[in-house]
DNA sequence: AGTCGCCAGTAAAACGTTTTAATGGCAATA
DNA sequence: TATTGCCATTAAAACGTTTTACTGGCGACT
């Protein structure tokens, strides 16, 4: 054992070891043939001073600092509150245990104002950017600074790397579902941003409108009074005397709004109005009744973009469009037949 | 603007403002004053160079790297399953933001078999460690690498700084609340392992029913069939004939098998049975009924204890317990009075 | 005038690792 | 025997920053 005072590096193994650092170093990392002998007396030394390497030194010299990052972007965080948290979260995990098993640390930016600042200041490798708007500056800042990235959705023009979310798939499902459940005329209530998740269903709801027949009631609101502007909606759609029998709302944001516009008004769901989500966290779970949502396979997605980052680093190859599993649909209480 | 094929450093920096390098680092810091008019013409060469800072090398010769982990124990993990990785997510997002404040980045350790092998590899300043179990390995080897750390409850003997989370009193809300909400007679269903958690409900629960004369029902569950094992346990208190009017059951995996037992027994929750849990997470939520439960207050806990281990970090201290935010009952339909 | 102390700046060392180019030994080949 | 080639090893350079110890200049105070 070493005295306390002095931190044990490589060269006081190799002079334990009666050999140069150099040859510890390729011992430990294995990059170079070193004879059986020699690497048991060297792994002698390091248990016997208790050897741990430098890892800031190791990575200043190679340049690798075995560290991703995991990055929402913040105007949509901001909008859309808790709930991006909780799906960048629910990402967050799995990218963490699919990184770790490959030897890299995940670190975690939150969807804060200062989050840009910081970025500067904290070492990585690559980063995973959730779902960026177009012209994010966050992605951009990456892009700039050379970064490897992979986004997990984002719009189509998105630089590099990608893993699909299947928007179009997503909102037709929902759709699919109200129809099938027997909802006849319902409203969509959409946020006002060019997110692709939101043009997604617009160009799908007016698709299907056109397709049965079905009057087009689309309704914008702007992320940031999501919860407000969606109550505020549908009661200016009830003052309007106009009738519907369900009402897609894919922010679940939104979702919470019109359950609370819906109960104010004592419209009963499912039976008078039959309510679909997409995201299924939080909110679709603690409504009453519970909202149908999707399942968006988000730890298959998270681990999929994991490892094409880490493969993007590796190769240093510029990546293309990869798409996600399948998603499917979660039918709750909010939107059963009767 | 510089060729591509070389990194900018802040010599490249120094010789363009006509300054040495240690001049440029001093007026990146700020460590130490710079003449107005220099820096002025450093920060004119930082801009025309696309000068950023190489964080590796910054980090080896300070010795910091500006960044924390979060850590959750394993083997609790493991027996607990998928709501012990949601607690320790709700902690790692107001985690990361405090961090984040104080310019440091959260790396997230997910709990995971191999996340003690990956500690090795990874830098950091500090960790979070959440609910250590007593003798916890990931605990046992940051202390001994010299790392500073912070616990975020855990048992009595906890090396270092602890956070303490309020255990007995988070016990006694959910005894008295069940007590006010009219249940005269029930068992504590529990976990078998020493953790805290479970120690301080034993304890409160054996307290209570001596005070106000309630028979004793303590039945112990082993974590690794959680869900299952409390199914049973309420089964066979069922096929024994002992009668109840309540269960607290604060595991939360365990109180979902709880819920499926009183389904399969036509038991009506809570009429018939007033159920609540501890940690007001997924599954609380997705129950039917929801599960009255206890907020534990973890974005307050979770930034308190950021900011406790960056001082820790900061002043070398060694750092004692301090406690948390008071925690407070969140009662759901499932143990309201009729 | 001489001394002191401050100021802005510099040159060089230091951080601990990995990598490169060179070395000596040894066996196989010519 | 001389050449070739491989092998395990080494000495030294390199990575890019911060820090230390030193310097010259200048103003203020004795």
């Amino acid at each position: 054992m070493q005295a306390l005072n002095k931190r044990v590096t490589v060269v006081d193994v190799a002079r334990a070891a009666g050999v140069s650092p150099g040859t510890v170093s390729n011992a430990l990392s294995g990059k170079r043939r070193v004879d059986a002998d020699t690497r048991t007396r060297i792994e002698a030394a390091i248990s016997d001073l208790g050897y741990r390497s430098n890892l800031a030194a190791r990575h200043m010299r190679t340049g690798q600092t075995n560290t991703i990052a995991i990055i929402s972007t913040m105007p949509a965080a901001v909008a859309a509150g808790s709930s991006k948290l909780g799906f960048m979260m629910e990402i967050a995990a799995s990218a963490a245990a699919a990184a770790m098993q490959r030897d890299t640390a995940l670190i975690l930016v939150p969807p804060i104002a200062s989050a840009m600042d910081a970025l500067r200041s904290m070492a990585m490798d690559g980063a995973l950017v959730v779902e960026p708007e177009t012209g994010d500056p966050v992605l951009a800042y990456l892009v700039g600074a050379g970064i490897p990235t992979v986004c997990i959705g984002g719009p189509e023009g998105t630089t590099g790397a990608v893993v699909e979310l299947d928007y179009t798939t997503i909102a037709r499902l929902l759709i699919d579902h109200l129809r099938d459940a027997g909802a006849k005329c319902f409203p969509l209530i959409v946020g006002t941003s060019p997110r692709p998740g939101n043009l997604a269903f617009k160009t799908a709801y007016r698709e299907m409108c056109a397709r049965v027949g079905m009057e087009e009631k689309l309704i914008e609101v702007p992320e940031a009074r999501a919860e407000s502007g969606a109550a505020d909606a549908v009661t200016q759609l009830l003052r309007t005397g106009y009738r519907f029998d369900g009402i897609l709302v894919p922010t679940d944001a939104m979702a919470t709004g019109v359950m609370q516009a819906l109960r104010a008004h004592q419209l009963d769901v499912p039976t008078q109005v039959k309510v679909a989500t997409r995201y299924d966290g939080f909110r679709a779970r603690t409504e009453t009744p519970q909202l149908t949502a999707v399942d968006l396979k988000l730890d298959a997605v998270a681990t999929l973009a994991t490892n094409y980052l880490l493969d993007v680093i590796a190769d240093g190859t510029k990546g293309g469009r990869i798409s996600c599993p399948e998603p499917s649909l979660i039918i709750r209480a909010s939107s059963r037949q009767q």
